[in-house]
DNA sequence: ACCTGAACACCGTTCAAGT
DNA sequence: ACCTGAACACCGTTCAAGT
């Protein structure tokens, strides 16, 4: 694409006027802006001018400054549910790969925490969650469901409603994130063992005691 | 105080110049406007406008925004304070007095969602946290730590270290109360599924199973 | 179809000046 | 000591105009 079949050869090759993907970029830009240096400093401004285009060359492409976020948090849960899916296959499912799963969730948050908050801290306004935001934030929570079912099956867990199993499950580890992220429990020996504890404590509470009985 | 001695008299009463207590006025204007707008509409402008006074007039008082974000914050955590306490106190204590602190506290921060957010979403930047927002925090934490070390002391629940028993506690609570915030299970039905299956997987995690043994 | 550039109605913050 | 008002350097968004 952008074959760039320039008539006027000879003049500066600058300003391509329409680059390959601006959506894409634009999108890289505004989440690489977001890691370094934190959402409340995402301007369009710098984010157009960062990619040598216009302050509003943005809404060719998006809505609005919402719509960008709502793009980005998508992002951020279809990479968070490829993170959880990794952590639960590569290391032997079950209970192991069930922790795993849940120090990827907290290793994400934390590693990514400003992309983080705005899949989770209310700067998408709701309107401007649409069907794919939505979407994405489902398949990321159904990794975890899809996990507490094949354990039950294999009857090392409670046979209670999967779902709610796994908002109770999400409820804990978003919490651990969130605390983690904010500064709350700032030491790191703190924060792992709050995990280990939590870890330990989940499983005294959903595993399956005397799997003779249905 | 602000005895007004105005020699002036026949004039228009009007601008009395200094408040009576700008700061608290401030301080109350700023809170009333997050929680019916939200802290992303909070600005200086608007609060002033509202109390009569230039839009600068609040430098006299808070050193910046973050800074009266901060003041905000401290409030929030002494009515959530204030709030478990009296759950604890008024509901016999113990396990009913726990689980009703647990309901108090989601219940505070759905109730005053935007207020909650000012408190643990990133809003105060870790510079303006300063002494006494980080004291009340700790002393809200502390009614949870007082509540399980009580729990223990009647043998009801584990030994381990309190402070770790309640970071778990916390944590639960807090990404419930996040999830509840943010939109996801916007039913109450849902969330008061959740909070009741919470309660039930919580005390099976931590109750003392075979008191006889130290 | 895609982008620019000026304009609009906002922000937080500073600072000389007023009382 | 406390507050004003103008100024400054920013915002997101719109829209006629350019290619």
């Amino acid at each position: 694409m952008a074959r760039s079949t320039n008539s006027r050869v000879g003049k500066k090759p600058a300003k391509p006027y329409h680059h390959g993907d601006l959506r894409h970029a634009l999108l890289d830009e505004a989440l690489r802006t977001i890691q370094t240096h934190g959402v409340e400093h995402l301007t369009l401004r710098i984010v157009g001018e960062r990619l040598g285009v216009s302050r509003s060359a943005l809404y060719r492409h998006f809505a609005d400054k919402q719509s960008l976020l709502a793009a980005v948090g998508k992002e951020g849960f279809r990479t968070l549910r490829q993170a959880l899916a990794d952590a639960w296959n590569r290391n032997g499912r079950g209970r192991t790969g069930f922790q795993a799963m849940g120090k990827a969730y907290v290793q994400f948050a934390v590693a990514h925490a400003s992309h983080y908050r705005v899949m989770f801290g209310g700067f998408i306004e709701s309107a401007a969650k649409n069907d794919q935001f939505i979407a994405e934030a489902k398949a990321a929570f159904q990794v975890l469901v899809d996990a507490l079912v094949e354990q039950q099956n294999a009857g090392d867990i409670l046979q209670d409603d999967p779902v709610l199993m796994a908002r109770f499950v999400w409820a804990l580890f978003h919490g651990a994130a969130m605390l983690f992220i904010d500064g709350q429990l700032p030491e790191t020996a703190q924060q792992d063992a709050l995990m280990h504890y939590t870890f330990e404590r989940l499983y005294a509470s959903i595993r399956r005691r005397n799997p003779g009985v249905s």
